[in-house]
DNA sequence: GCCGTTTTCGGCCCGACTGTTTTCAGTCG
């Protein structure tokens, strides 16, 4: 039973316990619960003993979590599931619907799944019920109807360009003074749901309005005095658009609590409410003197609460706020740290641009190396390199090399690890390589075990440098293999091996979380790399970056922001 | 169900918006 599983069967719970009209409280203790669960470093069956210390959890949800360490089960969630329609839950993703709703319906109409309720709204037996009337029924109905075809979370990269077209569009409004990007996305989370702006303006209504009317917007969902909800449609991406309008008096504590999480919201309201303040995205209310405190900047207003700028990346709940008090943040690596992408493709594997055509775009942006890494030969999708290939690339590299291009490229390859862990070429050609990356594109559906070994396997070799994104997984499509990331990082820590985080925004692959784990926990050291396949993909850098700041990483973390020399010196393993 | 520099009871983050309501509940972020 591991924490992932644990924690699944704490939101079931909560879940479930919430639809049969659960105290809304009790049920946010279970999800506090699940989630000190999710961040916690060590095994949760590990600390059985004293899972009363983590807080959030008492002893009511201790002897819950003992009760599915040792069974495997809960009779409290198998009860709940007796009690309940199996579909019912579906209906919590039905925007507008929420569990209250949900537990109505069900109680007065039997209402237990989504054709149900489709027939229910269409026959209008729902307006007749207390609370309910036409606008919730056609509500309903909409929600359905939407459920199939409504914007989907959206690749980071996808949800930026727009962000950046309705950014343009937001900036030829005359009334609005200043524009920020808040929300997840200035948060750099790896998808994003909709893009959320704040706006400083003296002049809601008509700014409101203007925004409803740019040439983007397909829909209205809702607007305000202080708000505009829409879906855009830039270039075929639909996503949904929040902007907040606020006063520029008003702009820094709006901008915090736009920005989010959630969660960290939640701690620093806790935290105003020492002081006897109350917190809102309009300020700071002093009740003994009845006056709101307004804050034009985000830095004023963490000031009034004792702490320095936490950067957005780091509002995750995940101990920021404790270590901004003590003044100990980490200092987060940055764009112009990086030196140089130690993974790219070119024309010889399934690259589209040439090897000068790749060393000379990485100069441009401002590089001091670069490493070309090809495919190896069994990866013939992706048409890998043979051996005799090999030897051709690297008569060209010297070539390069020799002329000068003002940028030093160096010899690599990623190379495939096969099923049982040996490696796509011989020793004798890894052996004269720079740097050699080891990845896995075949067979993703091995155990845990085998899949664990499998890579451990590559780390021991003595040649291998890197371990490509590690877990495997792509955004939004496909989850990550099944992989022991203890042992993983064990084995990186004892071979001196360096995991990748991949900075492609359909990867970024190491995760926050595990490099945040892999760093304070074994002591790592990274790579981060965009997996270019085109000079163009080297721009992909600034979701790497940003994913090493949401793991806390810093420059001396990162052998990317070595010179070479001391690069050089770290990839010379033995 | 959790928690305590307001400490073992009575709170639990806060406000906008919508739709149902003549004062509020549900949902969302």
């Amino acid at each position: 039973m591991n924490n992932k599983q644990i924690v699944a069967i704490l939101n079931q719970l909560a879940d479930l316990m919430e639809l049969s009209g659960e105290n809304a409280f009790k049920v946010q203790a279970y999800r506090r619960a699940a989630r000190t669960v999710e961040n916690s470093r060590t095994p949760i069956v590990e600390m059985s003993d004293e899972l009363e210390k983590l807080s959030g959890i008492g002893k009511g949800t201790a002897s819950v979590i003992r009760e599915i360490i040792e069974t495997g089960r809960l009779a409290q969630l198998d009860e709940l599931r007796q009690q309940l329609p199996p579909e019912l839950p579906d209906l919590l993703a039905l925007p507008g619907i929420g569990p209250k709703t949900i537990y109505t319906l069900y109680k007065k109409l039997h209402i237990t799944n989504m054709v149900e309720l489709k027939q229910a709204a269409k026959q209008e037996k729902i307006r007749s019920l207390a609370g309910f009337g036409p606008k919730k029924e056609q509500k309903i109905l909409e929600a359905i109807e939407q459920f199939s075809n409504r914007p989907k979370r959206a690749h980071l990269h996808v949800a930026m360009a727009v962000a950046s077209a309705i950014r343009k569009r937001l900036e030829g409004i005359a009334e609005i003074e200043k524009i920020e990007l808040a929300g997840s996305i200035r948060r750099y989370k790896e998808t994003i749901k909709d893009i959320d702006f704040v706006v400083a303006t003296d002049h809601p209504v008509k700014v409101a309005e203007q925004i409803a009317n740019l040439p983007e917007v397909i829909q209205i969902v809702g607007q305000g005095e202080t708000k505009v909800s829409i879906v855009v449609d830039v270039e075929g991406m639909v996503m949904g658009v929040d902007v907040r309008l606020v006063t520029s008096d008003q702009f820094g504590s709006a901008l915090s609590h736009f920005t989010g999480s959630k969660e960290f919201n939640i701690l620093i309201r806790q935290r105003a409410k020492q002081y006897g303040w109350k917190v809102s995205e309009y300020g700071i209310y002093d009740p003994d003197t009845d006056q709101t405190m307004t804050f034009k900047d985000e830095a004023d207003f963490f000031a009034q609460l004792e702490l320095p700028f936490i950067p957005p990346e780091l509002r995750e709940d995940r101990g920021e706020i404790e270590k901004a008090e003590l003044g100990a943040l980490p200092a987060l690596i940055q764009l112009r740290d990086y030196r140089g992408d130690l993974h790219a493709h070119t024309l010889y594997s399934d690259g589209s641009h040439s090897i000068k055509d790749m060393a000379l775009a990485a100069k441009a942006k401002g590089y001091e190396y670069i490493a070309i890494t090809d495919h190896s030969q069994s990866l013939k999708v992706a048409s890998g390199l043979t051996v005799d290939e090999v030897y051709e690339q690297w008569a060209e590299i010297d070539q390069l090399n020799q002329e000068g291009l003002g940028i030093t490229i160096l010899k690599g390859a990623e190379v495939d690890i096969l099923a049982d862990g040996t490696l796509d070429y011989p020793d004798e050609l890894l052996k004269q390589m720079d740097l050699v990356i080891a990845s896995v594109h075949t067979q993703f559906k091995q155990d845990e075990e085998t899949m664990t070994r499998r890579i451990i396997k590559a780390m021991e070799n003595p040649y291998v440098n890197i371990i490509a994104h590690p877990t495997g997984r792509l955004l939004l499509r496909r989850d990550s293999y099944e992989v022991n990331v203890d042992q993983l990082f064990k084995a990186a820590q004892e071979t001196g091996t360096f995991l990748e985080l991949n900075a492609h925004p359909h990867r970024l692959d190491l995760n926050d979380q595990l490099l945040k784990k892999a760093k304070e926990e074994y002591g790592l050291k990274f790579t981060i790399n965009t997996d270019a396949h085109s000079a163009e993909g080297y721009d992909y850098i600034i979701y790497g970056i940003a994913t090493a700041r949401r793991g806390w990483l810093e420059k001396k973390d990162v052998i990317n922001t070595y010179t070479l020399d001391q690069l050089r010196t770290v990839l010379a393993k033995n």
